[in-house]
Parts: C-alpha cells; structure tokens; sequence
RNA sequence: GCGGAUGUGGCGGAAUUGGUAGACGCGCGGGCUUCAGGUGCCCGUGUCCUUCGGGACGUGGAGGUUCGAGUCCUCUCAUCCGCACCA
C-alpha cells in the first residue's frame, strides 16, 4: 500500500501556483465575452511584523483568510488576496542593539523567511503586490500622506506632558503606555515635557463613534472602541474666582448636581495652582504629582490626597464661596484639569470629602422604593428629585439637568459641551528604525515641508542607531544639515522618525495599486477594490491599528484621495492558541513552531488542524494527539483517491447525478456540499465543515466494497472522493488539488465550486422521534410526505408508546410535520 | 468597581429556528491484517442501575415559562478578556 506524502505533494503543486502566478489579479477586469463584471473581493489578513520566523498566530491567521480566498475566488468572485511586512519598529531595532546587526538586514533576513513559509505554506496570494513598508518605495509614500495631512493643519507640533520610556529612550503614544508600563519592555513610564508631533484624530471622535454602527464587527470591540473615545455629555460651566478675577471653566456630565458642589479641584498640573498659593508645601506636592505619570497615581484606590490652597470660587448658581484644592485625582487631560466636587452624588468626591471633613449635600433624592422609606445611601449617581436646589426643587433631576444649562448658559455662566477621552495621536519617535518626518527646521522659515519631488528624505545608513534620548538621526550631521527648501538657507532636518502605526495605517491601501510610481494609488483603482470586505487578525489590534486605520481613511476622504469613509466593512478577530493551557512564550519554554509541524506532517495537516481545534474566534489549546488525527484523515481520503484512480487520468465520469439508483454515499457527498457551502457562506464554522468532510470520507470506506462490485457504484464512488477533495481544497489546498486531479484529471481551483442538488439532500422516508412527556421513546420510519394525522397514527403504533401508557391516558398530542410527534399522557 | 465573553463526557468541541444532547476528532477498550517503529481496517466508548427487554439521571448551581429547555426568563457561582480616579 502506498503512502501519503505530502513532502512531495505539496512542492509540486506550490511550484505550479508560482509558475502560472496563479492567485495574480489584474486592476482592470477582462469582461470576458462582453458578460457582466464578476464580484471583487478584498480578503486581507494583518499584515504581519518580521521578527524571527512566523508562529502559529500567523499561521491560524493565514489559514483562516487563505480558506475564504479560496471559497470565494470558486464561487465567481475576482479576488484579491495580497501581502507584506510592517518592517519598520522598535523590536526590530532593539534586536539590532542586542546583537550588533544592522536592522534592515535582520528584517530582510526576516522577511524573506516569512515569505519562504508563506509559500511553503500554500497559501494564495498575490504576490506581484508584496510590500514592506521600510522599502523607499513605500514610505515614500508614507511621507507623501504626511505632508497631506500637515497641509491640512492634522499634523502638528506642540509642547506636551508625554510618556517617556526610560529603558526604549522614547515617547510614547497613550496607547502604548498601558496601566503605567510601556507596551514593549514593561518599564513603567514617566512624564516628560518634549515638543512632539501629533496627529489630529480627536477632530475625528465624533465620526470614528458615529460611524461604528455601520461596521460589520464583532461587538466586543466595537464597544472597546466606544469606550476608548469615550464621549460624554454634559456641560462646561464657570466658576470665578473673585480675588484674582480670574474664571475657571469645568466639565461636568451632571450640571443638575450644581446645588451640591462644596468644593473645587484643580490638577497638580493645572497653569493656575502656583498662582493662587506657592507656599512649599502646595509646590512639593504638585512636583510629586508631576513626577508620577497618571496611570500610577494614587493606586491605592480611595486614598484622596490633596492640599487646601486657601482661596474660594463662586459657585454661578448660588453664589457660595466655596473652597478650591488642588489634588491629584483630578488629571489635567481630561475636561479643563479641573472640576466642581459634588460629594453626595459622586464617589470620588465623597471620598475626598470625608478625608477632609468637607460639608455633603444632598442634591438628588433616591425614589423611594415600594416597601420601606429608606433614606438615600451616599453618594447616590442614580436619577431622582431635585432637593436642596432653590426653584428647581421637586423637579425630575433630568429635567432639571436642561432648566439649569439653558440659565446658565443666558448669564453667560456656561454652556452644552461634549468631552472626549481620545487624545491625539502622539506619532514622533526619537528612534532611528522608523519612517523619517519630512519637514526641515529652519530658522527664519520655521517647520518646511520637503516638497514631494525631493520624496522619499531616505533614512541613512548610520554606525551607531542606539537610543539616547534624542534621535540617533541627530548624529549624522551630514544628513541632518541641509538647504531649506523655502529659502535655501541653511536648516535642519527633523530628525524624530514615525511610529510604525503610522506605515501600517494605509498599507492596505498601496496593495490595490503597489506598483505605483506616480502616485500612492489611482483613485479609481481603489475604489474598484475596497473597502476590504474580510479583515481578519487578533483582537489586540482592536484599538490601537483598527482605530488609527480608520483615522486615516477619514482624513484621507476628506482630502478627496479616497471615495469612502471606512476601511473594514467585516472585521473578523481569531482567538489566541495556547500551549499546555498557557500562552506560548520563551519563557515557559511552550513555544512550538509551525515550521516544525509542516515539516513533519505537511501544510495541510497543520492548516486544517489550527482549523479544526475549534471556533476560531476563541482561543484554543494546541494538541499534538489533535494533529496526529487530522493528519490520519488527510491520508485516508488520499488512499481512497489513490486506490480508486482512474488509471488514465482524465477518463473518469464525475456526474453528480451517477447512474442508476442514487447510493447513500452520493446523497452523503451532497449533504457534506450542503453543510460545508453554508458553514462557509454565513459563518466562520471551518471545524463544523471539517468533520463533515471527515463524515464523507468515512462513509466512503464504509460503502466503498459494494460500490466498485459495479460501474455506477464506481462513477458515484469517483464522485464522492472527488468532492471531499473539491470541498477540502479551501483548507487542504494541495491535498484537494491531488486528489480531485486524481480523480477527474482537471485543476480543482478551475473548477466552480460544487452545488447540491435539492433532489439528493432529500429522501423518501425519515426517521421519526416518538416521545411521550417530551422524552424520546421511539423512533420510526415515516415517509417523507406524511399527514400529521399519518404521522399521529405511526406514533401511535409503536410498542414502546403502548408499554409507557401503562394506564394513562394521552390528553395532548403535538405533531412537529417532518419530525416529531409528542404525546402528553396523564 | 464598570463593560464584554465563556461554562456541555476523561479531553477539544457539535447541536444554525425552543424539538433525537454529545456530530467529528483525541484518548481509552476490544477484534482483524506476518503489521515491527510516530501513519492499516473494523467495532465499542456520558454516568448509574438492569431480569440485557430496557430504565433512571445528565449541558456550572437554584428557581421559572413550555407539551417539550444546552437553547428563553429571573437570581446565583466560577473562569477569561477589556477598561479603570475620564468629573
């Protein structure tokens, strides 16, 4: 008996596919014999970041996108399917630093072994559009979009209190510093007052808010974006401080609280502290505050610090002098860096009340609940009656809420106002492996853009790219002395290069065009393309990437370049795999490597097997007794293919319909079209798809004797294996090639995808479920056509009803048609 | 604390619309094939009881709706993920 040897199987057919550049799409559509343009579909995967060699999230990734590709492209539609390498970042370079290699050729060296795995992998893309975004050729581009934007004022430069990683010497952007440790290394960050660039996505909250709701993503990162941008409704209202004459504007979502505000807070960073008291104690403790980056403060929760400042605001609805702290649970990012406190109706400020012995009032009266007259627990957030609050006493507190805006805001005391959480984008780095900033500095000019026919300002080729502090560029005088274009005196460049989720915010953009050379894309050539239909990569992009990508389509609409507001029409996010229950990493030493398993097993094995372990939105544990199964399936459906192939290839009849008398083998294989069609149509179910492939293949072994004693038995046996490799194709792209080749001579991913026949996905009789009380009891063959009535009466023939009557009498018979009957026997 | 998700055999999981719980795979048990070595074929496998006909129980837990609930409702427990002084 032979073997099964995908080691010389899957060369083969990988060789045919990059011979014929099999999976290349063209921009302008042949409309071949004047019939009507066929569908487009952009099926992208997140492109990944050369570093090593891939793992399994790739490969889990990859052969998610690569079965829909597939499915698609079989099913009539004109896909795109491209890939490439976010090349530029900081692992790259701090991987340089370690070993002394430059970091272009360590990513070069990494990237053409993604690529020779990607191959070796089978999977079907396009690669006359492969790009790396460190490539001149791209981030030339990258720097074009730069200056777009700067043009429009949405990049700019300014003054900030930055996050600073003290052991990658860099800023960083908020959402690289999470809870108060760099996202890379895990050193807690400190603050930093740097002149930085920035992009303007907080013009942007509004629209990257609004426009979620017409996205086709999963709803858990939906909201992850909602809370990210965080808008709240409420109002700005001024509190003036008399002795200095001077006005403090709040925000505040609970303007109807007003009546309840004992005191005010300012931030330690807030411009004001020091002017209304610089005495040593209010000074230590602002530089306290200051040295502390927001996410470490006060971290034991509830411990309220903060010093009187020894001056009074008024509070605009009543007059009242109240007295003004400054604390560090006020964050001078938020709102205006300072707030009105409300101690009975919000936690934080009844905490810092009761530290500090200040006077609660109750503002908003709990309902009283049916039952008992409790008095209302503070602090109380809830809605309720106005007390304690002049005219708008007895008034519904939301009501109130509009009355006090609307008065406010005729006295001049304040207005409606809407807060965001979402900062904007911090996007210099003062690292040497990025994409440079094309501006020069110049002296009597002042920020100039390089114009776009001196693009790309390449990055140098320096000696020492290390960290400190400041750019590794700034070393390369040559380099950074230069002409200003505005008026050739002499200038600087910027030496500050672009976080690489900047290169990444466009990049599926460049592959619809990638070739290219007079433009970043032709306008129409996008719009022929995207929006991507099916984006597919892990839920840790869900803020960060996706929200910036986003960003940029926007801004780019805006400007005309693109003709839609949304990059991702479907969002797809695969579940981590994990390793003996944990997450594979060099330190618990459970990293596996794909290439390992492709070795050893093949692509296909190690693609279906990352498909079949489970739903692939979730997580899922890797098993090598899994893989072991799979692969036992993947032989045997190649063995009956083997066993049963026509010895001259070609001759063999695949009708669906056979000859003669429809087995239950050919009824199977159209049930398996039917069942692997629709787990692949309307949901990601490729482990669903899988075993009923595997059911197929089983039954083939179990029929296979009867069937070959006889020529139509034979042809419906051909037929059966050729569409468990026709439908295995998507997963098991060179099995399913080998196979169906085997038996009809033809190129399966030439061949339409297969289409059940009505006719066979029924039968004559079915089985039907007898219960009595809602418990099976029986179970009898019915034909496919029976009355309820008829259906009644089969039920009721059966011994087992009788022998569970036992005396009682049947009050209610429900009849399921095509399925059940039910008595209710009492 | 707030928000989201998930709980089903020894294990991964299936059950798509309220209608046969456990598809398919792993593991385990048995048989066959002179079969030596990661890789063949077939059968069995939720738990307990059984006079071997079958019966009782069973989807984290407790209630409820229904002829019928893994699926719907209420409460509750556990695990995982995200956010977290955002005024």
């Amino acid at each position: 008996m032979r073997r099964y040897e995908p080691q010389e199987i899957e060369p083969r057919w990988q060789r045919v596919w990059a011979d014929e550049r099999t999976w290349e799409v063209s921009n302008a559509p042949e409309l071949d014999g004047g019939s009507s343009k066929p569908a487009t579909s952009y099926v992208l995967e997140m492109l990944p970041y050369p570093s090593g060699e891939p793992h399994m999230g790739h490969l889990k990734c990859y052969a998610i996108g690569d079965a829909l590709a597939h499915f698609r492209r079989r099913r009539g539609e004109r896909v795109l399917h491209p890939m490439g390498y976010d090349a530029f970042g900081l692992p790259a370079e701090n991987h340089a630093i370690r070993t002394g290699r430059h970091p272009r050729e360590s990513t070069d060296a990494s990237i053409a072994e993604f690529r020779r795995q990607f191959r070796s992998w089978g999977v079907s893309i396009d690669w006359s559009r492969e790009l790396a975004t460190h490539e001149p050729e791209y981030y030339r581009w990258t720097q074009w979009l730069f200056l777009r934007l700067f043009e429009q004022g949405l990049a700019y430069r300014r003054d900030a209190a930055v996050k600073w990683c003290p052991t990658d010497e860099t800023v960083l952007a908020n959402e690289q510093a999470k809870d108060g440790v760099c996202e890379r290394c895990g050193t807690p960050v400190v603050s930093k007052q740097l002149e930085q660039w920035f992009f303007r996505i907080t013009d942007y909250a509004d629209r990257l808010l609004d426009d979620l709701d017409s996205l086709d993503w999963p709803e858990h990162v939906k909201t992850m974006q909602r809370n990210w941008i965080g808008r709240s409704h409420g109002a700005e209202v001024v509190f003036r401080c008399e002795e200095l004459g001077t006005d403090y504007p709040v925000f505040t979502t609970r303007p109807d609280t007003l009546f309840g505000a004992t005191f005010f807070v300012l931030a330690p960073e807030h411009p004001d502290v020091l002017r209304l008291n610089d005495s040593p104690e209010v000074r230590s403790y602002v530089e306290r505050a200051a040295a502390e980056p927001s996410e470490q403060r006060g971290s034991e929760l509830g411990e309220k610090t903060g010093i009187a400042l020894g001056r009074t605001v008024t509070n605009p609805v009543n007059g009242e002098e109240i007295p003004v702290y400054v604390a560090d649970y006020v964050l001078m990012e938020y709102g205006t860096g300072a707030i009105m406190a409300v101690p009975a109706h919000d936690e934080r400020d009844h905490e810092f009340a009761q530290a500090f012995e200040l006077p609660i009032r109750e503002v908003v009266r709990a309902p009283i609940e049916e039952g008992g007259e409790s008095p209302t627990l503070l602090p109380y957030s809830g809605d309720g009656q106005m007390v304690n609050s002049g005219r708008f006493d007895g008034e519904h507190n939301r009501v109130a809420f509009d009355a006090i805006v609307d008065w406010l805001a005729d006295e001049d005391r304040g207005r409606r106002s809407v807060n965001f959480r979402l900062r904007d984008w911090l996007l210099s780095r003062q690292r040497y492996w990025g994409c440079p900033i094309p501006i020069v500095h110049c002296e009597r000019c002042g920020l100039v853009p390089v114009p776009d026919d001196q693009l790309p300002v390449e990055l140098p080729d320096i000696q020492d790219y290390a960290p400190k502090g400041r750019s590794p560029l700034a070393a390369a005088t040559d380099w950074v002395e230069t002409t200003c274009p505005s008026c050739d005196g002499p200038a600087r460049r910027e030496t500050d290069t672009m976080d690489t989720f900047v290169d990444s915010s466009w990049y599926f953009l460049r592959y619809c065009d990638a070739r290219n050379g007079e433009a970043p894309w032709g306008r129409e050539v996008l719009d022929g393309w995207m929006p991507v239909d099916q984006y597919i990569g892990g839920v840790e992009h869900a803020i960060l990437h996706l929200m910036y990508a986003r960003f940029f389509t926007k801004a780019l609409a805006d400007l005309g370049l693109v003709g839609f507001e949304e990059p991702f029409a479907r969002l797809f996010t695969q579940g981590m795999i994990t390793r003996e229950g944990a997450k594979m990493s060099k330190s618990r030493g459970n990293v596996i490597s794909p290439r390992d398993y492709v070795e050893r097993y093949g692509a296909d094995t190690t693609r279906c097997y990352m498909l079949y372990i489970g739903p692939p939105d979730q997580g899922a544990d890797w098993s090598d007794e899994g893989v072991g199964g799979i692969h036992r399936f993947l032989a045997r459906l190649w063995r009956i293919g083997d066993e049963i192939a026509e010895p001259e290839r070609g001759a063999a009849t695949i009708d669906g319909a056979g000859n003669g008398q429809p087995s239950p083998l050919l009824r199977k294989a159209h049930w398996a079209i039917d069942k692997v069609t629709a787990d692949l149509r309307d949901r990601f179910a490729f482990n669903t798809a899988l075993a009923a492939i595997i059911e197929l293949v089983n039954d083939a072994y179990r029929y296979k004797d009867d069937l070959l004693a006889s020529p139509e038995g034979t042809v419906q046996l051909r037929f059966a294996v050729a569409t468990a490799g026709s439908l295995v194709f998507p997963f098991a792209p060179h099995l399913g090639s080998e196979v169906y080749e085997l038996m009809t001579g033809t190129r399966v991913w030439e061949q339409p995808w297969p289409e059940a026949d009505p006719a066979l996905l029924s039968s004559e009789t079915f089985e039907l479920i007898v219960q009595v009380n809602g418990k099976l009891r029986d179970r009898v063959a019915a034909p496919a056509e029976a009355s309820e009535a008829e259906q009644e009466r089969l039920a009721l023939g059966s011994e087992r009803v009788a022998a569970q009557l036992n005396g009682g009498q049947i009050v209610k018979t429900v009849v399921v048609p095509g399925k059940l009957v039910n008595f209710v026997v009492r």
